[in-house]
RNA sequence: GCGCCCUUCGUCUAUCGGUUAGGACGACAGCCUUUCACGUUGUAAAGACGGGUUCGACUCCCGUAGGGCGCACCA
């Protein structure tokens, strides 16, 4: 693909603590679209913010991203090591008259802004030192560097979700690009890091829309090309609202706590803004294939567990024993008492849960439900009753129990299958439906009145494990 | 206040001037059934409002309402 050009998208976060759940989408949609295209994917950090970023919030965030499976090429670009040269470029506007130094102090310009609040005007710089002759500039005042916008016509975005947006000139202020102290300001250092990274293709979130506008003008200025941008909407909680820590989750650290896959989170957050006809599952592999920028959509998308929930039941069913048991040992250390659950889980235990998948993953839509499935292998006997398996083995439910124990000890074939016969004649041969069995039974063997068939509990607990606990609660008087 | 953007079932969405407005989640009802699930069948459920343009508008234009984003020496 020598006359494509290469595709080079970019996911830019800011270390804020953790890989926040609408940034996980942005990130996707960057990562989906550069390979889809054979392109790259970079990842820049935005840490110009020192104050704010710290090693434990980018590790965060590389975390999130790898437990989603998103990778990126290349080193992570630190924006804050880049400093030097994003003040050069903030120089090199100044000296081509495309800037220039402003001595306005900050309490200025709040009272600025705060005049042109009451007199109900647009709160923008005035200009002050715009044209100012800078031999008037006060004495001990260290000067900002401000870019000299246009201040006619107007600013054209090409967005490939929200269209041509059309930002007129007059309402863009002269942002400062370099502060008094030499750093540099972020709507700068976006503009320098994503034109020497190469970057031809950013997408991010509608919030840096008039970023975009003031940026495409730095470009201009610096006479670099613009590159194509698109704007994704938001993500809205369930109430319309944006989306923040009043809705809860706001990480994906907490999504994965919360028992959901990295699969089935991306499926979820594929369809969020994006669509391709009535697609509504499937793989990463598909998503890298059908991605387009205009399948992307553009209005603001509430978040729906329900939907998220229903589509991770979906994955947690489809995938396979084996490999599901792994993500379950992955997740188990992010919940509590999950830990000391994987130091339990020695050969004997893994080929129990092994054993017992097939029924328990059609009943859990979560890790966390599936944790709560499986403790009944974990459980030493006797047993502790929940309340419902209690009112299950009431006289005529231990009556019950003391039936089927002799026939399943009479068993000399230990498998669901065999049970299964063996118990359905003598329900049949006692004119007693199999349900007086079975909760009784599912009461003893799990201490819970919920349960993967109780035939196949029966033959993963084992004839001894079984029967013990079977005896346990018969004997109990 | 100024600028920009958005508006199809409760939710995510399909539709790209002509459809009985489709799908999915959720809800409800039935079936399956040893529990819970799964599965399966079916039902209810939408073009914010008002004007245009057009033979014909969910679709194009204008306005209104509602919502969102932005307006820092934050990113």
């Amino acid at each position: 693909m020598s006359s494509a050009e290469l595709i080079v998208t970019r996911f830019a976060p800011s270390p804020t603590g953790y890989l926040h759940i609408g940034g996980a989408r942005t990130a996707l949609f960057n990562w989906a679209y550069a390979k889809g295209k054979q392109g790259k994917m970079l990842l820049r950090i935005e840490d110009t913010d020192l104050e704010r970023s710290n090693p434990a919030a980018v590790d965060a965030i590389l975390d999130g991203l790898a437990w989603l499976g998103l990778n990126w090429d290349g080193e992570a670009v630190s924006q804050h090591a880049r400093q030097q040269r994003h003040a050069a470029v903030a120089h090199e506007l100044l000296n081509s008259g495309k800037a220039y130094y402003c001595y306005c102090s900050p309490e200025e310009l709040t009272a600025m802004r705060e005049k042109a609040q009451v007199e109900k005007r647009p709160v923008r710089y005035d200009g002050t030192w715009r044209d100012r002759d800078p031999n008037l500039a006060p004495t001990g005042v260290k000067p900002v560097i401000r870019f000299k916008s246009p201040q006619e016509g107007e600013t054209v975005i090409n967005d490939h979700a929200q269209g041509r947006v059309i930002i007129p000139n007059k309402d863009l202020d002269d942002l400062i690009v370099l502060r008094s102290d030499g750093n540099p300001t972020y709507n700068l250092s976006v503009v320098v890091d994503d034109h020497d990274m190469g970057i031809t293709d950013i997408i991010r979130g509608v919030d840096h829309l008039t970023n975009a506008a003031r940026q495409t003008q730095v470009y201009l200025a610096m006479g670099w090309r613009v590159p194509n941008m698109t704007h994704v909407p938001l993500i809205h909680g369930p109430d319309g609202a944006k989306l923040s820590k009043r809705h809860g989750a706001l990480g994906v650290e907490a999504y994965r706590a919360m028992g959901y896959l990295p699969a089935a989170l991306r499926n979820y957050l594929a369809r969020l803004g994006w669509s391709h006809g009535d697609e509504e599952i499937f793989s990463t592999q598909q998503l890298v294939e059908w991605f387009s920028l205009d399948g992307i959509n553009n209005s603001p998308a509430r978040f729906d567990f329900a939907k998220l929930e229903n589509l991770n039941g979906h994955y947690i069913r489809h995938t396979s024993d084996d490999d599901l048991l792994n993500e379950f040992i992955r997740f188990l250390p992010f919940v509590a008492g999950g830990t000391e659950l994987v130091g339990r889980i020695d050969a004997v235990m893994r080929s129990k849960l092994l054993k017992a998948m097939p029924g328990l993953k059609e009943r859990a839509k979560t890790l966390v439900e599936l944790k709560a499935a499986v403790a009944y292998l974990f459980s030493h006997r006797p047993l502790t009753l929940d309340e419902k398996a209690k009112a299950l083995l009431d006289d005529e439910g231990k009556a019950a129990l003391a039936s089927v124990h002799a026939v399943l000890a009479g068993s000399n074939d230990w498998t669901a299958q065999a049970l299964e016969t063996a118990v359905k004649a003598h329900a049949e041969g006692t004119g007693i439906k199999l349900g007086k069995f079975a909760q009784p039974l599912r009461a003893a063997l799990t201490g819970t009145a919920t349960s993967p068939g109780i035939f196949d509990v029966l033959e993963v607990l084992g004839r001894d494990e079984a029967l013990g606990r079977v005896a346990d609660q018969m004997s109990q008087l």
